[in-house]
DNA sequence: TTCCGTAATGATAGCGCTATCATATCGCCA
DNA sequence: TGGCGATATGATAGCGCTATCATTACGGAA
């Protein structure tokens, strides 16, 4: 069988195509059967006898025989990639998300091709045209605001698709998220019930989840009759810590008698809070504060801070999950999943 | 023209395979020429004279045809992708590396297929061989510290690889990052420049890059003769700013008069001031603390925090452009850059 | 005028795999 | 005992693209 090996190694130098690297004819000859026995027993080993098998995998490892996951994918018509596009990747709660997706994933064949859209529209429908070309076996994507284009092409595009991040009705085929709105009706909630009245938003970038979060805190505001539209700070600005101090100066210039802040996100409220410190300004006694997301930083910071923990790996998780499910032609529960936010109470919102 | 559409999609449907959507063959009809000559029309464009070109750029728009990678990639054996393997997704650090490589690679027709390793040499290995067996136009991978099997199989691959992070001798091939050596040495020539005596090494997860800026650190305290080993507190604990103030305690615990830390990364460092808040620790008259990485938020912490600028989103941007130049048979200036680091002084060391 | 290099286009033959249909074998029940 | 469904294997024909070689037209040098 060397002689095989070695003439073939032969006809290969002497063709002018090919990658060099042993294809399933090579393991097919060595094994003695067809070709197509072996793409068999490697794609579902039940179909193949216990002999054929045994001979098949001998041959494989003696080759060391990987497949080629291009020549499959064309001949399947479907690659085994799953397109993941999110908005921006400086966001850790894409990387928790991302980390979930990994996770769900596990060691299967399944590869992840992530884009990264820029919270832009125009973006996301050219990547979406661009992955799907390659016929991926599944989607997902972030948000449920893609054009009306978009929208179109995932939905004729023949594979599942998972929206994920927000909660809410119609979603293409599968959906895992929250409410942000919710989320920013319960915080605000929660600090009307602690007696708080001058409370600010401080919001930056503003893409469509943080204004749900914005809708919520204003929802809750004007059924308590405190709503002022003096007491919103936003930026479109991508958000970074050094802005939650920047912005915090701003509110107060607008409102001299702030006496808390529901910010975006963690990273505001931790500036917010540097800034306090710096500006002297007693927390929660004269500044109460109150993120969104519960980073593991919140719950270490001096004081500690509230903030809404949202399941952000677990949404990646989920979304894979359910994409396998598919796949394997199992059933879905529901095709559209609440896996909720939960207000964590701390340090700097009690006075 | 509307008739040869139709027909191709009556024989679509008689047929047993085949995507669906329209095909190079079907360009070629439309635009009256040759299928390799639309193949070539849009691999470049120079090969084909200006009057067939604008014909099959209509055509192409008139489908809405979209060349399929897989057929491309099993055809010309070459994926248009980049293979990155990443040890961590928790890590902002990868996530500003991975922000660097997206950004390089502009809008071009390279994917990004990233894979996780989880700090596992195996996995890693694991994850490159299959990530090989597409022929991939590129592999980017972490580190040095690759098993002999894994650089075997790196060497032998047949097209661009870059090791990222760190700065060394020898590598696969191309090489960016910065030394954490180094890094750990200046910042601890810093802590004894600065007249603290008792400095401490925090560090979690102790990844060999961990390792190399402890060696560093080690290196400038046996300068001075002031190394001492039980200033070293480290934990195989994935890092979490969490983990910072229980490390600090420990290390108090066995160094009472413990007047400095450098910290593994800046998540710690967060953990250790406050830590240091909470338990009336003055900082930096009592304890002075050094990160390492520099995130934004050390420069808006209060006191600010003294940390090493690590080139984390430029690294990613380099091998990416190198990558590109690679592809395009440019020439490397060199394939071994040193992007260095700065440290950056701030109130948490000023005694 | 002849020849040859260059530019533009085409024909052909795969790349390495799998969908589909065909064939063979083996019980097992009527 | 014949027939029929289930099981195991194989032969064939592409999937949609590009590498390679072939052909044609054209212009300038000899």
């Amino acid at each position: 069988m060397t002689d095989d090996i070695a003439s073939r190694d032969q006809s290969r130098k002497a063709s002018r195509r090919g990658s060099g690297r042993p294809t399933i004819a090579d393991v097919a000859k060595l094994a003695g059967v067809a070709a197509i026995t072996v793409s068999r027993a490697l794609r579902d080993p039940s179909l193949v006898s216990a002999e054929l098998r045994a001979e098949i995998d001998t041959a494989v490892s003696q080759l060391g025989y990987a497949p080629d996951p291009n020549a499959r994918a064309l001949a399947s018509s479907r690659a085994d990639v799953i397109g993941v596009l999110v908005p921006s990747l400086t966001n850790i709660v894409f990387a928790d998300t991302l980390r979930g997706i990994y996770d769900g994933l596990g060691d299967g064949p399944l590869q992840i091709q992530m884009g990264n859209t820029h919270y832009s529209p125009r973006e996301e429908e050219r990547l979406i045209r661009m992955f799907l070309s390659q016929r991926p076996s599944a989607m997902i994507v972030s948000g449920i605001d893609q054009t009306e284009t978009t929208r179109k092409l995932l939905e004729s595009a023949d594979c599942p698709i998972v929206q994920i991040m927000e909660y809410g009705d119609g979603p293409v085929d599968m959906l895992v998220g929250f409410s942000h709105f919710d989320g920013g009706k319960v915080a605000t909630n929660h600090l009307i019930e602690a007696g708080y009245r001058r409370i600010g938003f401080i919001g930056a970038r503003m893409d469509p989840r943080s204004q749900r979060r914005l809708a919520g805190y204003r929802s809750a505001l004007e059924a308590a009759q405190l709503f002022d539209p003096k007491l919103v700070t936003t930026t479109l600005t991508p958000s970074r810590v050094s802005l939650g101090g920047q912005l915090l100066s701003d509110a107060l210039a607008k409102v001299a008698d702030l006496d808390a802040v529901f910010c975006n996100n963690d990273d505001l409220a931790m500036g917010v809070l540097f800034e306090c410190q710096r500006a002297g300004i007693a927390v929660p006694h004269r500044m109460a504060i109150c993120g969104f997301n519960d980073l593991d930083m919140m719950h270490v910071a001096y004081p500690s801070l509230t903030s809404i923990r949202t399941p952000r790996y677990e949404i990646g998780r989920q979304a894979v999950l359910m994409v396998l499910d598919r796949l394997a032609g199992r059933p879905i529960a529901s095709p559209i999943v609440d896996l909720r936010f939960e207000l964590k109470i701390r340090e700097s919102t009690m006075r």
